[in-house]
DNA sequence: GTTGGTTAGTAAAAAAAATTATAAACTTGC
DNA sequence: GCAAGTTTATAATTTTTTTTACTAACCAAC
């Protein structure tokens, strides 16, 4: 940000060209397509001769770069311009349980390089904090990004993480300061932070099916059961950052001990973890299954299991259509909490869609009052794995209003 | 909008001019005490020069008014400016199944004149439609206001209303255009409706306790269940404004039908409505109260019920205690969904406080994870019962940015 | 191809705003 | 009670921005 600053800004401290440009350039960012001398100017209220100066000045920088003339029906035609994509790059981190991932985007968002660990394994300690931070410079250092603008560092980290303070309350708690105040200090670029699943939604609020929806949920099912909610335009992170504890937020029939202590969590019976259970519960009691063809019953995950329901496998489309189900009347009910316009199943769920799809709206129908439902649309991710790091990297963008 | 624009336009269409008294106008009328002209010029990035010659012409035009020096340790006492708080009013109207109500409010949102018809019963007819423009109208002439600048009408509604569009969908619906639009046409001046809960919530969020809360519910529990949430600062509406449907969300624990078609509902446990089910029930196998003294059991009403639990009538209070239980678990669930900082409990039932609050707060504990249950405060409301229409008029203030 | 219509971009003139300088109002310390 | 220091407010000057005017680039129709 700030070498960022310091390429937009002046000499002089010229503080109101500088608001100017900076949204110069946050609308080209915005922008799907390049735009005109005349466009930007009414948009940003700027006359044309000054908003010609700004542009220039910017061009002179190489932060926007000039793309072609557009093709109009009359008129001379106008050149269009556009921020230069590889002008600066935003960093994506993703820090799961098991496995670390570092993408970096340019200002178009496309992944440029993508690095992996999948030994890293998540523990609350110094060690591990300190192999968090190798594996960061090592990539960076690999990538080339050296000499190069990094706007910042977003990171989508596992467990309770409250974005706005930049405090992780599960992993590396035992720091005095703030875990983005750590990575500052270490890294030369800002580094924000956010829970993993509120990064998937960033993701797909930006790039995904909640484009353009002002209210929605993304749910992340894999092996445990998240949420992030889109209000007003906005992900929701509460006053803490704890909103869309959705594992276990009590909606379950039976009666489970969950992990958080608490029975009736929705967890227990709705999550990669449960289905695993459930699928050997069903094996003890007789049921047989393709699966069990040539794996040992303890070896077969919950990633196995929805391969096989999309196959055809009985016991696998029973088990995944009865979380479809319950996850529905959970979900149902807080379309009549929040009347979102879209639902969007993310994680690992996602790609058993044909299983889930109906057994999703059925329970919904059980719960939801019929006009709330009627408007809120149910979709599945199509934005993929990579969708976390892009997410985490947008974090960064969206904090310096760039989308 | 229109006489309130053109007073702070000027003749020729000097819109940068405009929007910069805009922004003085809405930040004196926004801040609490009055403002120096540096301090102004400061927050609104104008130099001193320019700032004095527009804030001249605002006083010119009576909109800003000089009030005082300020008190200051040392150099020349700069004048303080604020609203004229009498410059302009906007108007709250409140529109219940059994009455309605009108109150004139000046800018700093104190309460001049108030009107009500306790004898008004809303149904769904073109005759109760024109008894509500005839209220107004007559309101409207009787309060004196004829010549002095109204910024609008604020209406509070029962039912499915959408804010964005101005649709009301349960009462009015046979109308070809938008409710606000029919209104615009018959007054002169904007009308803007929501929820009657959901304008409580705007209520409690600019002169309750909901205000510096970012995340928060108001629950409005009276002879229904409603609730509005504040999520990072703004009231959630929803995708067409039906969120808060929480008298509807399936959370019962008994089967009892509901209004809306379904079983489970929470309303049908928990509202005024039920207390009144309850409370005949109890009578029938038995119970005796205080209430039966010199009542039938048909008459009495969940008023009276609510104040008896407040006297100390057993059955009452034992009744009313286990609403507060059955919200809380409803309640602690949503905490772990949104992580509000503060659950403000409005309505009629806000003042059973004493007998609610322990109940609630027991429920809670029950459903709601710890670090976010801990971080959330339970108050109830103290803005009183002419919340609906403050909230209401609120509303106008804040589409114009004025709050 | 020339003329008329249309829009982009630039140059000169006019208007508006920001600096800078200065006067006025006030406190404090000697 | 008067000088030094501070802050507000206004006047004079400088800078910036907008308007207006004009030229350039393009299409279409004759």
């Amino acid at each position: 940000m700030d070498l960022f600053q310091r390429d937009i800004e002046d000499v002089n401290n010229e503080s109101r060209q500088l608001a100017q440009k900076r949204k110069i350039v946050s609308l080209l960012n915005k922008s799907e397509k390049p735009l005109t001398i005349p466009g930007i100017c009414k948009k940003v209220k700027l006359s044309v001769p000054t908003g010609t100066k700004l542009i220039n000045e910017l061009i002179e920088r190489n932060v926007i770069i000039e793309s072609g003339k557009k093709e109009t029906d009359n008129g001379r035609r106008p050149s269009l311009y556009k921020v230069d994509p590889d002008y600066a790059y935003s960093i994506g981190v993703v820090v799961l349980l098991k496995g670390i991932s570092l993408s970096v985007f340019n200002l178009e968002m496309a992944e440029s390089i993508t690095f992996e660990d999948e030994h890293f394994e998540l523990d609350n300690s110094p060690e591990c904090l300190e192999r968090v931070v190798a594996f960061v410079l090592d990539a960076i250092e690999k990538s080339g990004l050296k000499g190069k603008r990094i706007l910042g560092l977003g990171m989508g980290i596992t467990g309770r993480v409250n974005s706005g303070t930049g405090y992780s309350y599960n992993y590396f708690n035992f720091l005095e300061e703030s875990l983005t105040d750590f990575f500052a200090k270490r890294f030369s670029f800002p580094v924000y932070i956010d829970n993993d699943t509120h990064v998937l939604g960033v993701a797909e609020q930006f790039f995904g099916h909640a484009r353009n929806i002002r209210n929605a949920f993304v749910v992340n099912m894999s092996r445990g059961l998240g949420l992030a909610i889109i209000a007003n335009g906005e992900i929701v992170v509460g006053e803490q950052g704890f909103a869309g504890e959705f594992g276990h937020m009590q909606f379950a029939e039976s009666n489970k001990l969950c992990l958080c202590g608490k029975r009736g969590c929705l967890g227990t019976e709705v999550s990669g973890y449960a289905l695993e259970q459930n699928f050997q519960e069903q094996v003890d009691v007789g049921e047989t299954s393709l699966l069990m063809v040539n794996r040992s019953r303890d070896k077969i995950k919950y990633g196995h299991i929805l391969k096989a329901a999309v196959d055809g496998d009985a016991l696998a489309i029973s088990l995944v259509h009865n979380m479809g189900f319950k996850i529905g009347k959970a979900l149902g009910n807080m379309i009549n909490f929040l009347n979102p316009g879209a639902i969007i199943i993310g994680g690992e769920f996602a790609r058993a869609e044909e299983v889930l799809i109906d057994s999703i709206k059925s329970g919904m129908t059980h719960t939801a009052l019929l006009l709330p439902l009627r408007s809120c649309e149910l979709m599945f991710s199509s934005i993929g794995t990579e969708a976390a790091s892009k997410g985490a990297a947008a974090i960064v963008l969206r904090n310096l209003k760039l989308i």
